[in-house]
DNA sequence: CAATAGCTGACGAACGGTCGTCAGGAGGGA
DNA sequence: TCCCTCCTGACGACCGTTCGTCAGCTATTG
């Protein structure tokens, strides 16, 4: 199906370019294709992009739920690192996750609403399954003295430090940055302070 | 000089819309001046942005420096934690940390490496007088049992946490992660572990 | 089986609009 | 007087979008 090829060829431009530095025309010829054609798919700029948007924030959310069910058990530092090195291999070889940050870093405005409503949908998603592991984590006495929502909070904080990196700095300084900002979070969750 | 009045317009758009999303006639609009009147002053768009970039470097670059010399004396957990409150402050009313944290994550793409190339120099400056400051505080017994690269690699992805918080959440999410954030790092730099 | 009718995806041409750009002129201060 | 600033008018290029068309496939029909 050619719609799915028009959807991949915009995710990967608008996450390089964004949306108003992509045009139809590049996105056509991406896939030997005129942009005229692009409208026997979809009406218009907007409803591919938001049709790729959706895509996106669905696969995203479905795989964050899997991957969180599936590593949930680990014990709480292994789960933590690993998650935070998934973010470091899938920026490179994923167009998903650079879109993701892209148009959630800096919409395009008048569909400002639209991508915000998608976002705090997965944040709040993302954020209410990890405060649950963290509490088991001070049940299990895993860390101490330290409140789950702040843990929580931190880890996150973490999270967007990395993505940060990943979008200006290469691989190599953001697992540098990674490390270092990893040792001190998990001293910091793990002290008796 | 209306020079400085087009600058200082195109540094508000170019940080609300970015380069794509802003349009010369949008800056003249601005300060009442037809997009054809700016030619006087530039020579392109491209000579436009530049020059903002220039001087928004210039700025945070000297900004920084005068910060630094006059808070570097404070004790540390002081110094850093009024450095993380001075990013939210400003980004409400300064154009130009919003231009700064924009441009350098999605850099114009034909200016890519203009825009990297400032950025990097800015982060070098700012990177080594940080660890300077790391350095002193271990000899000065402020922090323990930690590399002060580490410490200083550490609190540079706390500030870029801080910004992306800045970029998407509101003001009183960010405030509220950064506390969190905050008390996990301050608890890692200065545990025994 | 073959003939026919309808549907679909792709494309050339062209629309109105906006972009960045430039030449040339009006106005005013030194 | 001569610059400098700002304006106007016009330009080609490209934008997103629409229209009409045409080839190829599918299904129906006799």
């Amino acid at each position: 199906m050619s719609s799915q090829l028009i959807k991949e060829a915009a995710l990967k431009l608008f996450a390089e370019n964004g949306y108003e530095g992509t045009s139809l025309a590049q996105i056509g010829e991406e896939i030997g294709m005129k942009k005229q054609s692009i409208y026997s798919h979809f009406t218009s700029k907007d409803d591919l992009f938001l049709a790729v948007l959706e895509d996106a924030f669905v696969v995203e959310q479905q795989h964050k739920q899997d991957y969180l069910k599936q590593h949930l058990d680990e014990p709480l530092h292994d789960f933590l690192i690993k998650t935070l090195y998934r973010y470091i291999e899938r920026f490179q070889d994923d167009n998903r996750l650079k879109f993701w940050l892209r148009v959630s870093f800096f919409p395009p405005a008048h569909l400002y609403e639209e991508v915000m409503n998608y976002l705090y949908r997965y944040i709040d998603q993302v954020d209410s399954l990890y405060l649950k592991r963290f509490q088991r984590a001070i049940e299990l006495n895993e860390i101490k003295k330290i409140e789950a929502d702040t843990a929580n909070m931190a880890f996150s904080a973490l999270i967007d430090s990395i993505c940060v990196e990943l979008v200006y700095g290469g691989t190599e300084r953001s697992e540098k940055k990674l490390q270092a900002a990893w040792q001190v979070y998990w001293a910091g969750i793990s002290s008796v302070s």
